[in-house]
DNA sequence: TCTATCCTTTGATCTAAGTCAAGGTGTATC
DNA sequence: GATACACCTTGACTTAGATCAAAGGATAGA
């Protein structure tokens, strides 16, 4: 598969004239990451932004006691990195490629000048930080008003509607990396789901394996309308 | 004051030619909103987004039980409620009008034809979100990875460089709203206040009123290497 | 000035969740 | 199959911060 066909797949440049494909082409840095590669920290100078083309990358902040908060995991026609495209300034957070991925990288002035000449692209940036804002809206609401319990449940009840699909449960990532998404341990996210288990909310079966019994009780929980 | 000069001064539309401004006139919705005045909800269907001409406004988050969860405050030439217009679907957040405040919105279809014909405008659009973007991604850290007296540390730091560009600071919300900012409650906050004035770090002179007396103490508690 | 209301402070108590430490389980490697 | 290592679980303990309750102050309207 060849880099043109790689961009015209990108749900970003979808509705892009495919002479401005060919620009793309032209200007994207093609790069691979292993697992646990760092592609740029907390504070480095920006100057493009990224595209996964395989593979997967996490966003996340570090307290100095080396606590890690997640703040997103973006996986194939994601986008990740453009805050300083448009807003100048630094990364405000690291990126880590979780496992093998391949990156395009897009410098930003070149990016600027098709933007300039394509409304529909920019609509279409416009709405992937507006996405990105409601996203975060969420994270800050259940991290600061929700308990580690009804985060996890809000968070097990996205996975069977948005990923899955079935109330069969299959993690996608390693439950320490689930307790930094939902920012708290890999101690209480243990504890958590055993009570939940116990409670007949879910049954774990096996590693990755979690299977939902009683989806009403987890809305419950995720609301605030019930504690564990 | 005419309309045209208003729309003319808000910073999103510099840059824009005096006959997009004409045009903004005739779809711009003027409002007055009272104290305590709610503008949209959490959830209300968003067909447009706000500015604010004078006066304030804060977006927030309620949990079931009732506690708040400040995300911003936006004063003059500022927007928001713009999430929708660009991604569709609902409002994350409350907005509130905290005093009598004078309001124009901007209903979305008629904006967005305005965006199409301007790169300009959309790159403007594109900062202001990626703008939005950085400062979530900071109160995410600070929620997440930092104590309460860290993050209220990092917030004196702030009001002292960006707002009163001295060392006596006037907070410009109540405590109880600050609390809310930074994800406590009133009680929480005045304990740590005090606990802060009895270190030496700031002194407390009547009701709004902060002093900093220890810039680089302050530093080290908001950045983690110090505690209370 | 008096009174009602709101905001703030302080104290006593409780609890969710973090820390520390020790095992356990599974998977990959030699 | 045995060794190693990363991941996960469980237990005992600690703690930041929430909750509950009550009392000061400030502010504004009558």
């Amino acid at each position: 598969m060849d880099i043109i066909d790689h961009i015209a797949a990108i749900p970003l440049f979808q509705g892009l004239l495919k002479e401005y494909h060919e620009d793309l082409t032209t200007i994207v840095v093609d790069q691979i990451f292993r697992r646990g590669q760092i592609i740029f920290s907390d504070g480095d100078e920006g100057n493009g932004f990224y595209v996964v083309i395989s593979g997967r990358v996490k966003i996340f902040k570090v307290s100095p006691e080396g606590k890690e908060q997640i703040l997103h995991f973006f996986g194939p026609g994601e986008l990740f990195g453009e805050v300083p495209v448009f807003a100048g300034e630094h990364f405000p957070a690291h990126a880590e490629s979780i496992e093998e991925s391949r990156i395009f990288f897009f410098p930003r002035d070149a990016f600027i000048d098709i933007i300039r000449e394509n409304p529909s692209l920019s609509l279409s940036m416009l709405a992937v930080l507006s996405r990105r804002l409601r996203t975060f809206t969420m994270l800050i609401e259940d991290i600061s008003l929700k308990e580690v319990p009804g985060r996890l449940s809000a968070y097990l009840i996205y996975l069977s509607e948005h990923k899955d699909g079935t109330d069969d449960l299959i993690l996608d990532i390693s439950k320490g990396q689930l307790a930094s998404l939902l920012g708290t341990i890999p101690e209480t996210l243990s504890r958590i789901l055993s009570r939940m288990a116990r409670e007949k909310l879910i049954c774990l079966d096996g590693p990755r394996c979690i299977q939902i019994l009683d989806r009403n009780g987890l809305l419950e929980l995720a609301s605030g309308e019930r504690r564990l």
